[in-house]
DNA sequence: AATCGCCATGTTATACTATAACAAACCGAA
DNA sequence: TTCGGTTTGTTATAGTATAACATGGCGATT
């Protein structure tokens, strides 16, 4: 556990990266005595194999050729089981799917999407969830979700040449 | 302009907040030079009489039955125009589209979603962007876009019997 | 070890969301 | 009036997600 969260660093330890992600994500559905099955597992370890937001679609081809059928149910339902189990997250506006790096405890999520290098890495909302709280307690609303999903460019692709902070 | 913001209050006055969006809409066209036709200020009407977020093709049987084709390009080129003046916004977690309260000038948006009544209001994002701005420059993120949804329950359906704040 | 029931997976079909590509009509400026 | 760009019509297709039911495997209990 506790592991690095690698951020937009390009040249961390991928492997590292997901086999610890991995060993985690065993370890809690043995806690929690969930069965985290031969293909919950591949398509965890696709998703950090890949690290950055997967579609789901994009997951299919590498079931098929794992063996597993590759109807989109398989997927669909892999990772709705991920997700309940916080191993990973969905990014609604690019309709696809992360691994969580802190999957130990559920949490609000909240990312930071880069344009330049496709990467997304999951921050601390804490700050963002007070100043929502503060402006939805004037207004008597009651906070259930926060989807907070910011797209911009890292530090190493605003030094790319070509790319420009468009979304 | 200056409308107000009926928010969460469902006792405002829907036929003049419709008949004003509209009518700066119109304003706003004329000043910018852009042709808002009728098929983009009906759905644009059709948007504020709802006065809740809409899927795209939950608008299209009004195109039909105003004699205006209804084939899904004739609803979305309509909703990019709007976008693009500002008069809608797309809230990601929905695939829905809402009304603009104030389009006179572009800004961030963001939203909180009654999950009870399915209103959405937009907020004031200065808070919330503060907070991103934060975090994202201690990992020198350049911040392009903002995608800030929150869904929960609004004051009024808090106390309707049977609705909690499950997203 | 055998049984039972649940959970996971296979399979087919379909719903829902969005865009590509090209033709025809329109509209406004020159 | 003509021209050229914008808007709309039309057909087709891409992309995302779920419903519904059958089958199979696994594990707890006996
Ligand atoms: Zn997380
Ligand atoms: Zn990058
Ligand atoms: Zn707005
Ligand atoms: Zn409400």
């Amino acid at each position: 556990m506790n592991r690095e969260d690698p951020g937009f660093e390009a040249n961390h330890n991928h492997d590292h990266c997901m086999e610890s992600a991995l060993s985690t994500a065993k370890d809690l559905c043995r806690e929690r005595k969930q069965r985290l099955t031969p293909i919950r597992e591949l398509v965890l370890k696709l998703i950090w194999e890949n690290h950055q937001p997967m579609g789901a679609y994009e997951l299919l081809p590498a079931l098929a050729a794992a063996g597993f059928n590759s109807a989109p149910p398989t997927i669909y339902r892999a990772l709705e089981f991920l997700q309940e189990q916080g191993l990973v997250h969905r990014i609604a506006s690019l309709n696809a799917f992360i691994g969580c790096p802190h999957p130990e405890s559920p949490h609000r999520s909240g990312f930071l999407i880069c344009s330049g290098c496709q990467r997304a890495v999951e921050l601390d909302t804490a700050p963002v969830h007070r100043a929502l709280s503060e402006s939805a307690s004037e207004l008597g609303f009651k906070i259930a979700h926060e989807t907070v999903e910011v797209v911009g460019l890292c530090a190493d692709c605003q030094s790319q040449p070509g790319e420009t902070a468009d979304a």
